[in-house]
DNA sequence: TATGAATGAGCATTCATTCAT
DNA sequence: AATGAATGAATGCTCATTCAT
């Protein structure tokens, strides 16, 4: 047996804290974060409940760990993004794209909803949360300057919460809204030439 | 004939009920439902856990007198909406009321959306909570016809949904948006002639 | 043993006590003795928990009442027995009346047989029970005697252990041995001229 | 690979689940099912209540685990059984064995007594428990056959119920009824040629 | 690095019993 | 003799976390 390089020995390491990480995301985003147990994570990332603790000293820090993962989905909607040519199609990009989100990640959408009404209690979240934020709102700013609103700071502000609040009301009743016919409006609302 | 009055009985009921429901308020309102344990209920409330059992037959039905509650502070808003003299009016009402109520009863608040998030669960408040929106919808919507919009319902919907949001946002990160120029913003979105 | 005059019955039915042990009989014969709460007589005898205690100063002072109660049952088959003119008759009569008992009564039957395996914890319980088993048994011995049996007081026993024996099985798996072939078995058996 | 090799696992994990079948066993022998808690035989196998749910699910489960193990005890009668020669002497034994049994393991006969009188609450045993009657019933019958009685499914059943019925006897008042000279007149009973 | 047996505090709920009146 | 609110210990069960190897 030749000495394994330390490489090896990192890859490994990241390998098995990669299946966790995955492995809790997925229970996580299906069961949310109560009903779902390290016993449950351990087991579908086919790894020992006691490693789980040599990369995460709490099962909090395992959500952080998810909640790091989860801006990946920003940035693959930002990337999209950027190869859309005008102010309003990127718009109507991100309403379509925050609809289609979080309806086919219901669990998931549910989860981060509610983690982010106790966000105080997590204080390592927080930061990045607020960053990301704060990003955000920044871009759709530009955008909408770009397409030459008064205020369009406010206004990114209240496209965000907006699409929070619908997320929100989706998770909590459903569809009772009409959810197309609820995009297509937002997307006339903001969409067109002022 | 009894060895107690009736009326004694009483009053000690309204008070040990009254105790149980404030504690239960105070504690699920800043730690959330599930992180609320019977036991410290009873410990803030001064009661035995038993006494708990005497009132509300489990833990959900305890939630269910506190959303109750909660209730009773929807009506007094429409109370007092209902002295106003036209939709704008009482648009603009809405939203100043929202804005008051989430930012002066934040802890109480934030339990009730990280409730809506979890309604599935508790299906004896599903109904109730379903029921108390679609009311509330109805009227927003009359509200937007009277002022002449095209889709009053799906202005309905998306004024609810940017008062949630709004909510949500401050819940989770504070004022970054400047919630009163916020306000000013959706006042004058909605309540301006058309 | 003079029969209950109308007036002992009167006096059961106004009077507390007797309403208590009734009603407690009444569940536990359906329910079984832990299945069956404080609380629940005292609902069905409509009387207060408290004042059970006045009469009886546990759960357990109950149930000997009503083994006691459930003694005269063991009367009115005897006093019955008394009026038949043969000892094949009353041998007869009592597997007949064993049968018919313990298929219409089966959760009182099996209160007494769970309630006989625990009699050891029960010492008040013990002697009355045991001068029940003795009483019966010296007559069954008679009547075998009259019959011409060879060893009287074994048969006695094996016809005592043989419908117990049989009730238990009929509780425990229901009548899976085809109860009223083996009443006749058993008739076969014991009543027939040696 | 494992830190603690496979064998050392396994012997932990037999040396708990026989130190906490055995405490259960003993506790609910003589205190019956429902007054053994979980809590108790923790205590008495020197163990967490925790680390009994590594082993059995559910409490109900526990009880299925010994009452599994009494089965073998079937399973050793009946083995010997085989070695013996004629229908006679096969049920001399099963009558001979069965006094050996409950007398030299009276608390367990009187869990597995009062057990079968709560079958119809362990829906897990209630099949176990038939299947294993139905197959001693059948194998009875047979020897009856062989001994050319004119119903031996009913001499089967009654055979096995005069020795439930002694059996509880025993356990409740002791041995008041000569147990040996009932033994003999079972055997003269059902062993001499018709 | 990796295992999984073992822990123990915690959970919601039940119920026989007490007690001030 | 009678009430029923109040108690508190107990129940079966869960699960994040630890630890010897």
């Amino acid at each position: 047996m030749p000495p394994k390089t330390a490489d090896q020995f990192e890859e490994m390491r990241v390998n098995a804290k990669g299946r966790i990480v995955t492995a809790a995301l997925k229970l996580m985003a299906n069961n949310g974060y109560h009903a779902t147990s390290i016993a449950q994570i351990a087991r579908e990332a086919g790894v020992s409940k006691g490693l789980m603790y040599n990369y995460f000293s709490t099962k909090e820090g395992l959500l952080v760990a998810i909640v790091d993962q989860a801006m990946a989905t920003g940035l693959e909607m930002a990337n999209h993004m950027a190869t859309l040519p005008d102010p309003a199609l990127k718009i109507k990009f991100i309403i379509e794209f925050s609809f289609q989100w979080f309806t086919h990640n219901a669990e998931y959408a549910r989860m981060l909803l509610a983690l982010s009404l106790k966000v105080g209690m997590f204080p390592q979240m927080q930061a990045v949360v607020e960053a990301k934020i704060q990003g955000a709102t920044t871009f759709y700013e530009s955008l909408f300057r770009d397409m030459g609103y008064d205020d369009p700071l406010s206004e990114a502000f209240l496209l965000g919460a907006t699409l929070d609040g619908l997320a929100l009301q989706y998770l909590s009743v459903g569809d009772k809204m009409g959810l197309d016919k609820m995009k297509q409006t937002l997307i006339d609302k903001y969409c067109k030439p002022l």
